[in-house]
DNA sequence: TTGTAAGCGTTATCAC
DNA sequence: GTGATAACGCTTACAA
C-alpha cells in the first residue's frame, strides 16, 4: 500500500488526473465546484504531489542543492539561513549536503546533488578540485561561496577579506597602536585577502608588517602568541586571522600575565557567536553573512531564469564591530 | 541542451538503454568489453544516473531525509556526521533540510522533505506538534533524535539526561561540596530530564535541592547568577543546564569578582566545542553525539529493510569531562 | 472547463 | 548477455 497517487485523488473526486494536477498547481482555469471536490479528496487521502515525478514530467526543478564543506562551521549556518528564506520566497525548495572538510566525501556529495537534477547548486567554501567545479557547471547554474573562481560559468559570493583586514588595522592605528602583527591563517580560505589587507594598510600607514604564520583555531592562536613572547616581539596589537584563533590568542596572553586590552589589543574576524559571548567579548570584523545567503541565492535564481549568462562577482564589505578587547595602547 | 540520459550513453557506445542500466547499478553479469565501454561514454558525457527517475521506476529510494531544527546548534553537526557516514556505508544518500526554530518552517520543511520520498526520515529535536510527526510516521519510517514521544511508529534516540544530571552533581559531591544549585533549561529540549538528574542526585546524597530557573543561553546564566547574588544565596556550585548557560554564569560570578573554580565551581552540559576552549575550558557533561547519529540511521534504516516493527527507544549514556571549571569548595 | 494521450529517465520482466 | 516493452506518478499539448 503505497502512498497515494494523484490517480486515486482523481478516481475518489470523480474527474480525471489531468484536472487534478491543475487544481494541484492552483490553475485559475478550474471550476470552483471540482476544485472543491478535489480538494476534499486529497485531504481526506493525505495526498501531497510527488515532488519527483513531477520533476521528471516537467522537466523543469524547483529545487536548489547546496553543498556545505563543513556542518561544524557556525558562519554557514548563517549563510544557508539567507539563503532558504529568499529561495522559499521564490517558490524553491532547499536541500542540503556536507562533504564533511574531506575532497573524496565532497566528490561524493556533489554526484549526488547532482543525482536529483537540481534547478542550481550553491557550493559553500568547497574544497574540490576545481575541475569538479567546472564540470559540475557544465550541467547547471553554480555559485561558490567564501572561494573565488575565474571559471566563466560559475557566479561568485564573498566577503571582501582585505577591506576587513584592512578595518581591523586603521582601527588599532586610531586608538594610537603602531606595532600591529598579524596572525597568519595560512592555508585557510580567505586568509591571503586578510593578510593582504593587514599589509596594505600597514604600509598605507607607513607602519612596518609583522606577520605570524598561523591557522585557524585557538590552539594556533595561542602558541603564535607563544612564540611572540619568546622572542620578546609582543606588539601592543595584534589581528588575528579568525574569532577563533584571536580567542586562543587572549588566552595565551592572559596566561602570560598580560591583561586584555590594557596591554595588548585584539582583532578577530568573522563575528561568529562566539565573539558575542560576554565571557569573550572580542572586538571582530563582521561579514554579512546572512546577506552573503540572499545574494548567493538570487544569483542562482537568476541563472536558472536565464536571465543573466554572464558571470557575477559579488564582493561584500565587511564592518567592524568593536567590543571589549580592543583599546589605546599602554602609555 | 539537457544533461545527458542513460539513451544518450547507450547511443555512445552502442549498446541498449538496458545494459547501460545494469552497468550503472554494477551488475555482474555484464562482460567487462560491455562495461568498459559504457564506463567509458558515460565517463565522456558527464552522465550520473537521474536519482527521481530512477526512484520512481524501481519503486525504492535510496534517499534518507534529515530535518535539522536548529543548524546553529554544533550539536546537530556532530550527530549528522555520525549518520552521514553511516548511511553512506550502507548505500544511502542523505539530504537535509532546516526548520529553522519555527514550528511553521519546520512544518513546511517536513513536507517538502516527504515530496522526496525518502526511504525515512530522521527528525534532530523537532518543535513540530506531534500530530505532525504521526501524520509523517504514517507514510515512512521515522526517527527522532533529542525528543521522545511514545508514538508507536516511531523510533528514538536520546542522551540520558537523569544519568548525566546526576554525573554532574555526583562529581561536585565528591568534591566535597554540599550547597549546590541547578540553573533550570526551563522549556529547553531535554532540560525536564537534566533537572530530574539533578533533583535525584541530591536527594541521594541527602543535599537540598536549589533550583534557579534559567534558559539555553549564556545572558541566561548570567542573569541566574546575579539573581542568586542579588539574594545573598550563592551556592559554593553550580550545575548548568549547557554550555552556554554555563559560560554566561562564569562570567557574571567573575565580574562579581569571584573567581571559578576557586570560590565557586560551575559545570555545563554538552561538551560542545566552547567548553573544549582553553579559554573556556568547561568541565562538562558529554553526549555522545556521533554515536547518536550512527544509532539514528541504523534504527531507520531497520525500519526501512523493514527487519524491525516494534519501536525502538535508545537511551545514550552521557560522561563527565572534568575540566577547569570544578574544584573543592572554599575551606 | 475538462479529458485524452504522449512522454519524462529509469527499472523490471521477459523473451531471444 | 541483450533488447523490447510496460510501468512509475506526474505534466502538458491538444482535443472535445
Amino acid at each position: 500500500m503505497g502512498r497515494p497517487t494523484m490517480e486515486d485523488v482523481a478516481r475518489r473526486a470523480g474527474v480525471s488526473r489531468a484536472l487534478v494536477s491543475l487544481v494541484m498547481r492552483g490553475s485559475p482555469k478550474v471550476s470552483q465546484t471540482r476544485r472543491a471536490a478535489v480538494q476534499r479528496a486529497a485531504q481526506e487521502l493525505g495526498y501531497s504531489p510527488h515532488a519527483m515525478a513531477r520533476s521528471l514530467a516537467s522537466r523543469t526543478s524547483t529545487v536548489l542543492g547546496v553543498m556545505v564543506s563543513d556542518l561544524h562551521n557556525p558562519f554557514f549556518a548563517e549563510v544557508i539561513d539567507g539563503l532558504d528564506v529568499m529561495a522559499r520566497e521564490q517558490g524553491f525548495d532547499v536541500i542540503i549536503n556536507t562533504g564533511g572538510r574531506s575532497p573524496a566525501r565532497e566528490r561524493r556529495a556533489l554526484t549526488s546533488l547532482l543525482s536529483f537534477r537540481p534547478a542550481g547548486v550553491v557550493l559553500l567554501s568547497p574544497v574540490v578540485p576545481s575541475a569538479a567545479i567546472s564540470s559540475a557547471a557544465a550541467q547547471l547554474p553554480v555559485v561558490l561561496v567564501a572561494r573565488s573562481s575565474r571559471l566563466s560559468g560559475v557566479d561568485t559570493v564573498n566577503d571582501d577579506g582585505e577591506q576587513g583586514g584592512a578595518l581591523a588595522v586603521d582601527h588599532l592605528v586610531s586608538l594610537g597602536h603602531r606595532r600591529i602583527a598579524h596572525l597568519d591563517g595560512g592555508e585557510g580560505s580567505g586568509s591571503g585577502a586578510r593578510r593582504r589587507g593587514y599589509l596594505t594598510a600597514m604600509a598605507g600607514h607607513g607602519l612596518p608588517a609583522r606577520i605570524v604564520s598561523s591557522e585557524y583555531t585557538d590552539a594556533a592562536g595561542a602558541r603564535a602568541v607563544r612564540e611572540l613572547l619568546a622572542a620578546g616581539e609582543l606588539p601592543t596589537a595584534l589581528v588575528a586571522c579568525n574569532d577563533l584563533n584571536a580567542v586562543g590568542a587572549v588566552s595565551a596572553l592572559e596566561e602570560a600575565g598580560l591583561r586584555v586590552p590594557r596591554d595588548v589589543s585584539v582583532v578577530g574576524y568573522d563575528n561568529t557567536a562566539l565573539a558575542a559571548l560576554r565571557h569573550v567579548s572580542l572586538t571582530t570584523v563582521d561579514q554579512p553573512r546572512n546577506e552573503i545567503g540572499r545574494l548567493a541565492a538570487e544569483s542562482l535564481l537568476q541563472r536558472v531564469r536565464g536571465e543573466r549568462a554572464h558571470p557575477a562577482r559579488h564582493l561584500l564589505h565587511p564592518s567592524l564591530v568593536v567590543r571589549s578587547t580592543t583599546a589605546p595602547p599602554p602609555d
